[in-house]
Parts: structure tokens; sequence; C-alpha cells
DNA sequence: CGAGGGGTTGACGCCGATCAAAGCTGGTGG
DNA sequence: CCACCAGCTTTGATCGGCGTCAACCCCTCG
């Protein structure tokens, strides 16, 4: 239901370089953790190195790319795009998830399309660079594992807490969500626009607009600066679990 | 919403004996497909063969267990209970499915309550067990990770087709579910109860029932025999399309 | 035969989808 | 610097769908 914004003219990343897994800094929280600095000489086909903009899309579903992505750094969503044009965002992840994971095991093509929520810092890594890491170094397996399981946990959390119950309830449900993964430092987080919120909650826009009006008014939820925000986390904790 | 019809007293599983994997028939169905027969040898922990009745609680969301299960037929349904006593259904896993992999992970407690839905054939699996069969056998790794996705997936189509649209929709999309996944070789698959239902597509077990008995009306779902139920799946794929 | 549990159906009222219109805000160009 | 515009957000009005409460049916089991 209605297009993407910057879609069309966002995709232009910012290619960084070559990544040297050997030397990143942050590689205790990404999927290659415990790997060797060793393990990433002579690799077959290189990973490279990006940041995307807002709204970029990585990759669509059921495109036939052979690249897993590790997210450095950012917010990118996942989501579902129906025949008729109705959208449901599935999932969001952040930094140190790995997304394209899929490929590893169906092979065949992504599951769903993943576009950029904020900027977004990541690598992209060749499925066959992984499989060649996979057979020196089984242990990758085991991350690999632990990513599934995570998202797996976050998909379950998804039903649980974003599909279920009344509009009211699972707009208190997305922000406490927000503000739990995604603030900064300060504790402020960024509100993302009715549009996604409405595809993540499966409830029309007008509606979560209400929704998140309402917590305004009721200064549940302020501004914090610019379009960063702060949330009573108590009192929308109340809100869900109001019968 | 009402207690687990006949959990009270169907806990007694039948104890069928000691795990042969090494002699099992099946195994390249399950988790342990690939693995070599003497890997079985010299097991820590013995891997036990159960028959749990419908209704059984297998494990329960928190307690602190330490077992794999892996199910040789029949199906099991991973629920969510929320503090006011409601309930969520998160995913349903038949033939050749393991449940309770979280502990490999988080390693804490159970994810969810794990409850038969019909007669379930299982085997149990200390996780001691599991992680020397991993350590000796890295491949194993790439079963659970299978697993996982596998999971993932459905977990995105729960998403996706079960709680989003109109509950007409849900519902059908339920119905072809059952029928994909569990309809026997006739094609004919046992329609679950409407409390399930409910807890499945997040909706009311009046209107559930509403739909289903409309859908009966309509011929588009008919009896075969006893419980067993066939339905016309073009006729619910167009009302799962219909805006 | 009565009791009880699940399924179905009816009545009613509210929540939320939808259509429509009016703010707001940031960006662009005169 | 201001006017204008486009896109997003908010708010209003309306109506249908669905949750809720309640009654009734059907089947099974004691």
């Amino acid at each position: 239901m209605g297009n993407e914004s910057g879609q069309t003219f966002c995709t232009n990343a910012e290619w960084i370089g070559r990544a040297h897994c050997d030397k990143c800094h942050i590689r205790q929280l990404m999927l290659f953790s415990e790997l060797p600095d060793t393990a990433f000489h002579n690799l077959l086909h290189p990973i490279d190195h990006f940041i995307y903009p807002p709204g970029s899309v990585l990759y669509e579903a059921g495109s036939h790319k052979a690249f897993i992505y590790s997210i450095r750094r950012g917010i990118v969503k996942l989501k579902h795009i129906a025949e008729d044009g109705s959208s449901r965002i599935v999932r969001l992840l952040g930094n140190g998830a790995a997304i394209g994971l899929e490929l590893l095991d169906d092979a065949k093509s992504y599951h769903h399309t993943a576009i950029a929520l904020t900027p977004v810092d990541l690598c992209k890594i060749p499925v066959s660079t992984i499989r060649q890491l996979e057979s020196d170094h089984p242990k990758l397996c085991i991350h690999v594992g632990q990513q599934l399981q995570n998202q797996l946990n976050i998909a379950d959390q998804w039903i649980i807490a974003l599909s279920t119950g009344a509009a009211r309830q699972r707009v208190a449900q997305l922000v406490l969500l927000l503000e739990r993964f995604f603030s900064e430092d300060n504790g402020a987080f960024i509100l993302i626009n009715r549009e996604d919120m409405a595809a993540m909650t499966g409830i029309a826009i007008e509606t979560v607009s209400r929704m998140i009006a309402e917590f305004k008014r009721q200064k549940i939820l302020y501004r914090f600066k610019d379009n960063y925000y702060m949330c009573n986390v108590a009192a929308l904790q109340e809100i869900c679990s109001n019968s």
C-alpha cells in the first residue's frame, strides 16, 4: 500500500572499501567473532564495506543475488510485500545482525525485501566466502545458528507483542520495542514513520497515528530533540497489560 | 482464557525405550541425519523414546529442563501464555522438527510451552548429549541451523498469513496451512479445535467458529471422515487474495 | 437420562478501517 | 525572505467488522 518513500533514488550506496575483517574493531560483535585473523587471507571473493542512506533497498524478495549482509551500524527492516501491494514488516534488525542468511539453506533467493531505515553501515559477504570460511572454521556455523536463534526470538516477539491485542496495546509495545532496542546513550530514540509502524503492527496508518498522538498528549511520549523521542516505560507497560 | 483441555491428566507419556539412533529408520529425516552410526556409541546421557497422547505438555515456558525433543511423528503446538492468562500459539511443528533448541543458545529455559496436538512420537535428547555430538561432529551444527532457518520461515509465514488481514482471510490461510502441512495421504486433515484456531490467528473463538461454519455451508470445507476434513484450495486462496 | 464440554448462532455495541480534509514541516524556487 | 508545494501527520465522520455476552445445539460420557 503506497510506495516506499525514497526507494526510487536512494540506492546509491557509498563504497567504503574492501573490508579488512582481520583489523575490524567490532568483529567480536559480528558474525565473524572468534575466527582467527588468518581466516581472512586468501578469500575467494572479497568482502566489501558500504554505507547506505536511509530508504536504500539492500535486496528484494525473490531476487537471486548471493550476498549475506552483516550490519555494523544502523537499522534495517525486513518487509514482505503481498501481490496486492500491501506490505508487512516482519522484523527490524540492528547492530551485529546478519541478514540474508536464508541463502545458506534454501539457496534460491531472498525471503524478504531489506530496506535501510537509518543510515546503515554494513559488510557485504559473498555466500561462497561464507561457505569457504565455514568449511575452514566449523565454529562459524555456531554463530550462524546464534543469529538464527536470535531472529527466531524476535519473530516470536513480533507475533506475541506486535500482532496480538488491541491497537493501543500493539502501538505501546512497538514504542517499548523502539526504546529497548534502538535508544541512544541518552535514552532517546528515533520515532519511525507511521507507515512503517502500521506495517509492523498490521493496523491502519490513521489508527497508529491516533494512538501515537494520544500518547504524546498524555506525555507518555515526548520529543527530546529533532525526531528523537523519549517515553514513560512504566506507563506504556501498564497500557500493554490492561486486559 | 480457558484451561488447556486435558492438560491436567494427559501428561502420562508412554516410554517406548532407549532410542537406538544408529538403527533408526527415519534418521535421515531427523536432526541426526548424516551422522555416522558410530556417533551414538558411548553417549554421556541416553536418548529416550516416548509417545505422548494429545494434550500432553512436553515442557512449560520458563522451566529449567535440559532436553531437546526431536519429533518423529505428530504435531506439537508452541504456545505463549500471557500473565493475564490469554494465550497465543506461535508455531505448529510436525514430523522431523526439533523443539527446545533455544536451550542451545540462551541456555536458561524454554521460551514457550509445548503441547502435543496429536499423539506425538518423539525422542528426548539431553542437551549435554547434543553438545557432545556437536563437538565430535561439527556437521550437526549445520542441521541445527537448518532447523532454526525452517522455524524462522514458519514464524515469518505466521506473521504474514495468520496475523494479517481480516478474520475471514486469516482463517482461510489457517485452513490452507493445515491442508498443506498436515494432510494425510488421502488429502484429508484434522480440523483442530476452535480455541487453538483462535490462539493461532489472534481472533475470538466465536469469530473463528463463524468463519469455519461459513466455509462448511459453502462446501469450501467438508467432512471426509470422523474429524478429518478436506477443502477447496482454490476457493480458499481466492478468499485470501480478496483485498 | 442428565451433565458437561465444545461448536454454532444471535444480538448488540465498540473498535478500528476507510474516506476526506485540514494542519505541519521541510525543501524549493522566485 | 517569503510563497508555495509535496509529503507526512493529525483529526473528524461514518460504517462495517469483530469482540463480547448469552442462549442453544450436539455429542460424549458417566
